[in-house]
DNA sequence: TGACTTAACGAACGGTCGTTCGTAAAGTTT
DNA sequence: AAACTTTACGAACGACCGTTCGTTAAGTCA
């Protein structure tokens, strides 16, 4: 790896931890490249505008989740087992202190640039379509597998277990309160319950 | 009532507006100046200092939010009935686009301040505390008057019911979903149904 | 090692931010 | 109408924003 590209690596990771916590408005790249300690200009060289820094943020996160969170759980055999790896490998990402310390990336910027048209915009709502597809999917499958009942409706599911995972973050960084993720659990037990076929 | 308190009320709507697009970061002195064509300096004065404006902002969308949505409730008959409408008016303050064109403030804010240590921070978080609160407290009443079961977990009730309503937004503002209110509703509807006494 | 490319820097740009302050106009009350 | 208070203004402040540019140092490779 050059030089250049390690730079380039670190700029993305410390930027990623910014941007849990403070958003894409709250960082800065002044900011960002004094906790680098280097200057504002040789780090913006690296991108070119802001925008395009949102742009590789979002990437550099994409990335990541798919290999915390959907690797993981391609891994798990098909159907329910696969569903429950990916609710605990998600709920495992959002809780990683480390490398979020302001909590799942996705779950702030939804919010924050859900009425600012643009690029940014477009490849979020295009990631977290995906997602959403990704879950239905998997819920599908769980069905096939004779796991879930047949009238199951996956968007439904799918929907369901996005609500779970928001009301989780919303509990734990708002109102910290620290059964948030036993809720979850909890909510997440009741779903997959109702989700099986009559016997 | 006086010319000032006349201006402070034509701020708080227009600056309510602007951070339901935008949030607290994304609102500015210059810019409510600009639409309200007034000065910096002239709005700046009704407030002192932008953190004044913020919480004064908490205040106004707080009683808004129980004129709309909790005064209907408690027209309403206690137990199921009540939550049925607390759920219905809860939608709709968040549907309306006159006075919230970014949808309902406090989503907005819950991410945005979430990690901000400070009064504005500690305001919000104890106005959804009374939140989750009124939810569970309502879940309860239904518990007692014999719409719910007995073993029913008011707080849990109140978390899945906070979620249902997180995945509205993310499906609608961010996803741009037309199902994301019906979706909510079904959802609703399924929970409700999980709380009946067995039968 | 020498030639060439990449990476990083410092200084400066116009712009906007929240905030301060002295002043003038408008509103309110006697 | 006079006396007083409230409201709004314009100009300016230092700080920080994203961005540009010419220059220098470091890295890469024949």
């Amino acid at each position: 790896m050059s030089k250049g590209q390690q730079t380039r690596a670190a700029i993305l990771t410390e930027a990623l931890r910014a941007a849990s916590v403070e958003g894409f408005q709250g960082i800065s790249i002044g900011m960002l490249a004094e906790r680098l300690k280097m200057s504002k200009s040789g780090l913006f060289a690296h991108f070119g505008s802001k925008e395009e820094l949102e742009k590789a943020l979002l990437d550099e996160a994409a990335q990541r989740f798919m290999n915390s969170v959907w690797q993981p759980a391609m891994k798990a055999p098909r159907g329910r087992p696969r569903i429950e790896v990916l609710f605990k490998s998600w709920l495992d990402w959002s809780l990683n202190h480390e490398d979020l310390p302001g909590g799942c990336l996705f779950v702030a910027l939804a919010v924050e640039v859900d009425d600012k048209p643009g690029p940014v915009r477009d490849h979020l709502a295009d990631l977290q379509g995906q997602w959403q597809a990704m879950l239905m999917r998997s819920a599908q499958i769980a069905v096939q597998e004779g796991h879930f009942r047949a009238d199951l409706d996956p968007r439904q599911f799918a929907y369901e277990l996005q609500g779970i995972f928001l009301a989780m973050n919303y509990y734990r960084r708002l109102l910290r309160d620290g059964s948030a993720v036993q809720r979850a659990e909890d909510s997440f037990r009741s779903l997959i319950e109702r989700a099986q076929p009559l016997h």
